[in-house]
DNA sequence: GTCTATATATTGATAGAC
DNA sequence: GTCTATCAATATATAGAC
């Protein structure tokens, strides 16, 4: 890992601990291990770090999703595959996928636009996912965006659950998930 | 509506949309209309402000909670209730429940502290609604903290979704955040 | 209770020596 | 590539006139 991926990594942690913006280039230096104006030979701004770290786990999604979804599966088995994105990237990238909700309002300009999209795209994937299983009749026929949040709030948030319960087994988690997930879709239908 | 509680409404919006540490004082002054300096004729600090609105709607939700589990209800009813009690406070209080998930890392002190009790004895006592639940073969048997973890995420982030979609009919969204988060518990039982 | 003026600290970022 | 020194902007907060 050379000192650029670490300058991104360190500030990830440090921006899901105290927030973008309480967040110095003075801490972020101090916890590299430098000085803050060394920190100008690997990038060019505050705010190109979070861009760098926001988009590359936003397009991690966008990729994951985009697969997913090439494929005639039924929805249910789509729900599944996506709950197993979110897991994936969540033990793979837990403090940048901490940033993706909240700390994207301080993107600004093309970056701030490229991310929303991108988000946008994901949910709107996301959707015809869920709208598929209620056309189909595999899923109850509830208020599409209402359903959609809901399910995006637990998967949004399983980072936060993530990092106090590491020891976890994971397919335990992965089969909880598709409980808690997909059979309140599923099950009990007239 | 005395200055000061305009002050801490006004606040509440700016800090939502911004964050509280992008928010400067005399943005906040400049919404309410006045001076940066005029504010602390009104309150002591900007910390303050933040303290005000998070121990407010934290106390609001610990009261919700403690009436709920006063009653023997069975758990389906008691998870109902609590999700009536979320629902209420979303709409009456949209912007400060959207500080709560977040903007609590800006705490210091003897608020942190309070706060974050608060927010355990929430949780502690929601966890008891759905191990009630479990125990008495009401709900399936799944990993509590996960079952907490998932239905607290979908109630914590629906002010998000109610700020763009105010108006949808609240009967309609009571019923479908039943049949979300209660029925995937409940149905399906062997 | 509100204002203008200002104190003091901290911020992101740059210049230039090594 | 890292450092020290420093700049310009902005932050929270206070003093004191009205």
């Amino acid at each position: 890992m050379n000192r650029k991926e670490d300058i991104i990594l360190k500030a990830a942690r440090l921006f899901r601990k105290k927030g973008f913006s309480s967040s110095s280039m003075r801490d972020i230096a101090g916890s590299v291990g430098i000085e803050a104006p060394s920190l100008y030979n690997h990038i060019k701004s505050k705010h190109e770090i979070l861009e760098i770290i926001l988009l590359e786990i936003a397009e991690d999604f966008t990729n994951g999703m985009n697969s997913i979804c090439e494929s005639d599966k039924k929805a249910s088995q789509l729900l599944k595959e996506i709950i197993d994105l979110h897991i994936t990237l969540t033990i793979k990238k837990t403090d940048q996928i901490g940033l993706l909700t909240h700390e994207w309002i301080n993107l600004t300009g093309a970056a701030r636009e490229k991310f929303l999209k991108l988000r946008n795209d994901y949910e709107l994937n996301f959707k015809k996912v869920i709208e598929k299983g209620m056309m189909e009749g595999e899923f109850k026929k509830l208020h599409i965006d209402l359903t959609l949040f809901s399910t995006l709030s637990t998967l949004r948030w399983l980072y936060a659950w993530y990092k106090s319960n590491q020891d976890m087994d994971i397919d335990r988690l992965r089969s909880d998930m598709y409980t808690l997930l997909v059979d309140g879709l599923t099950q009990g239908l007239d």
